[in-house]
DNA sequence: CCTAGACTCAAACGATTGTTTGAAACGCGA
DNA sequence: TCGCGTTTCAAACAATCGTTTGAGTCTAGG
């Protein structure tokens, strides 16, 4: 099934589709500009990921499950340690994500694409993300409710729905704040994670 | 240039791509959805608007004009009256959006549309929406200046940036939150409204 | 060396894309 | 009623879409 050169065109792929997804859309990108942009045959496409649709939930399964595991991870950690509170959770939550965009070439391109997926309100793309990694979000909700026993539910909900779309939003870098000049994009990038911890757990508290 | 008629036609090409382009993005609508869906002549579109990307930009257009007329409307009052606050400010922001989404049948439609134009990173549209409705975000960044003194510019910048993702994100109700059944769409939005207000104003003032 | 399976490639499939065309239908002022 | 500008219409344009095909290349195992 897998050999030694198959990392080349698969990983090429998915990494082209990435930041073209990111940029055009889903429906933006197409599967000739995918495999021109990975210098790759147009067929491969569909010889190594069966459709484009398979191609798009393949893009997140690539970074979503060791995204996911190093969330819950950091979080389990939290609890463990018994140091638990609203900005060491958030930072559980945020941190792998920042090291996600940090250590890759283009920064922030795969929260933008995750971004996207927000948008498709109904669609199977949405159905996929919230059925393969729905837990993830539940185990956070999880342990906000912990530390929010004086909201209600319902109260507690709304919140973390606010929560969720400004991390979301940040994350994807669509704001209008510009890198200053000789500010390198590692340093901006930490800065919001600060300031988003800072302004959601105000939100979350409040 | 104008009859009675042509209410109509324009009118429909408009409601219609406003609804698909909600539903499956700017590339993802074709115009022969959009004609059918307005039961319109496939020629109408370029005959009325010249080409999608004017459509595109028509649609914005039609809503944001009266919307950015009226939150600086309610901002101004408010300096005048001499009673802004964080809440209020953000109240003058907010409301317009919420009546607009309320007043017509699909409700959230067209801020979900917003949304997705906040996911073109790069491209015409966010020139064009920065060009020409950017005035309305600078006019609301120095109310907020004027009420956080004690901020310096950049942790005012960062902290509206975080901001406005959270009012764009919610107003689009990309979230996870459900209507509660018997809950009429208004009270659920009104909800949305006041949650939004104050997890903001909490988050600008922390 | 030879063969079987994994992979790549150019080419083509029918369907759909945004846009254009020219003629038909409309509606109002003269 | 006539005539003229506005609007609608079916049809077609070239271009591009996702997908499939079948022959070709490559490489590891016997």
């Amino acid at each position: 099934m897998q050999q030694s050169t198959q990392f080349s065109t698969r990983q090429r792929i998915l990494g082209a589709a990435e930041e073209l997804f990111a940029e055009r859309g889903f429906a933006g990108a197409s599967l000739r500009q995918v495999t021109a942009a990975a210098k790759v045959n147009l067929a491969a496409v569909n010889y190594h990921f069966g459709s484009k649709d398979n191609l798009i939930e393949e893009v997140f399964r690539r970074r979503l499950d060791e995204l996911s595991h190093r969330r819950l991870e950091r979080l389990a950690a939290l609890e463990a340690a018994g140091n638990a509170s609203l900005e060491t959770v958030l930072d559980a939550f945020i941190t792998p994500a920042l090291e996600l965009s940090l250590d890759r070439k283009g920064g922030s391109v795969f929260m933008r694409v995750l971004a996207r997926a927000f948008a498709e309100h109904n669609g199977n793309l949405r159905t996929f993300l919230s059925d393969n990694y729905g837990y993830v979000l539940k185990d956070f909700a999880a342990a906000f409710a912990r530390l929010l026993p004086q909201l209600d539910k319902d109260e507690l909900y709304w919140r973390l729905d606010i929560a969720v779309g400004a991390l979301t939003y940040a994350m994807a870098d669509f704001g209008m704040i510009q890198r200053r000049s000789g500010e390198s994009e590692r340093t901006h990038r930490e800065q919001m994670a600060r300031h988003l911890i800072h302004f959601t757990a105000a939100g979350l508290r409040a």
